[in-house]
DNA sequence: TCTGGGGTCCTAGGACCC
DNA sequence: TCTGGGGTCCTAGGACCC
């Protein structure tokens, strides 16, 4: 298995287009305005010295970079570059890609000399699209995930059953792809702080203090053990969702009417482009300063898109509470899932 | 530091049914 | 009547990933 990642990407897009930028400090995110409430998505490499990185406040990166170029988001942009990527990786000879976001996949391959395949993709991509990634090599989709890291930028690194103690066993456990922050910390309360340690802690204390499914799981993941099979079946969304952080709250219930007339509009939209019925409606509310609700409705089905603002409205006047100012409203609509894409599912984090 | 947007999956508790 | 047990559905919240 390989795990292509492609290095920097969003910022390598925007300085492939505008080569002026190359080798200076680039910082993608929000609508490119740092006093705006917005994120980083992407800094180059060069911006990273100074210590932005992804899910930054914009605000905050621009004051750590004061020379940095801060971009808008170009979405579209990213996903032709993306698609070309993709489309490269699968005119590679016996390749299955498995597609994970804009900016990674995985490949399953059968050959003698994966290093050399490996070189070989990255010289097509950078060929094709003029972007360079990097590549693992893994006997799991796990430990191919996990080598890419050791390859960036531009190059290839393998991890096996054979050498992953010896490359990960003293590594803390967030850096495993599925523990985060909140995990990490609950297991250095047991005293699992090694990845090492991860992989020979008690399972009966893991299932009892993550439950029955994700407690096994975390001990796996320590081990490096997990999927070996790429799987390129076409991806089927379970639902759509569109949310809008305001850049200043709101109070005013027409202005809240019509900031949620406009969310099922545009979730509407993304549903409608499939072809496919609502079964459910969740509506998102961050109030003041930071507090987030979510009121959730089963529905019976339905395509009739004056039907679903109804209810929209109905469970918002239901839920919302009165007179308290919003920071972010957010809708997501659920649809039914076809019989074949609906089971076999194993905890992956990442939707497959 | 004052915290985006679009996704997925898991857990827990309560309702309801047999 | 003072009280079982299992299964499923629904809702809210949490965690993680890119």
């Amino acid at each position: 298995m390989l795990h292509v990642d492609l290095d920097q990407f969003i910022a390598a897009v925007e300085v492939l287009r505008r080569p002026e930028l190359a080798g200076r400090p680039v910082i993608v995110g929000g609508r490119g305005d740092p006093t705006e409430r917005a994120v980083v998505s992407t800094a180059s490499y060069e911006a990273r010295e100074f210590g932005v990185g992804s899910g930054m406040p914009l605000r905050i990166a621009a004051r750590k970079a004061p020379d940095a170029v801060i971009l808008p988001v170009d979405a579209p942009a990213y996903t032709a570059a993306s698609e070309e990527v993709m489309a490269t990786l699968r005119a590679q000879p016996g390749a299955i890609v498995q597609v994970l976001g804009w900016d990674e996949a995985f490949v399953g391959v059968a050959t003698d000399d994966p290093e050399a395949y490996a070189r070989e993709v990255q010289r097509a991509i950078f060929g094709r699209t003029g972007l360079h990634c990097s590549v693992g090599i893994g006997d799991t989709l796990v430990r191919a995930k996990v080598a890419t890291g050791f390859g960036k930028p531009g190059g290839v690194f393998r991890l096996t059953a054979s050498n992953w103690l010896e490359v990960m066993g003293h590594r803390p456990t967030i850096e495993l792809w599925g523990v985060g922050s909140k995990v990490s910390r609950r297991l250095a309360a047991h005293g699992i702080t090694t990845v090492a340690e991860l992989a020979r802690a008690d399972p009966a204390v893991l299932a009892a203090e993550f439950g029955p499914r994700m407690g096994p799981w975390y001990r796996q993941l320590g081990r490096g053990e997990g999927a070996r099979v790429v799987d390129d079946t076409p991806w089927v969304a379970r639902g759509h969702s569109r949310e809008t952080t305001f850049q200043q709250d709101l109070a005013d219930p027409a202005e809240i009417d019509a900031a949620l007339r406009e969310l099922v509009a545009r979730v509407l939209d993304d549903v409608a482009a499939e072809g496919r019925p609502v079964i459910g409606l969740t509506l998102k509310v961050r109030y003041a300063p930071f507090l987030t609700k979510t009121y959730q409705r089963r529905i019976p089905e339905t395509s009739d898109r004056a039907d679903v603002l109804a209810r929209v409205l109905g469970l918002a006047a239901e839920r919302i509470e009165p007179g308290r100012a919003i920071r972010l409203l957010g809708l997501r609509a659920e649809m039914p899932m076809p019989d074949d894409a609906r089971e076999g599912h194993t905890p992956t984090r990442s939707g497959w």
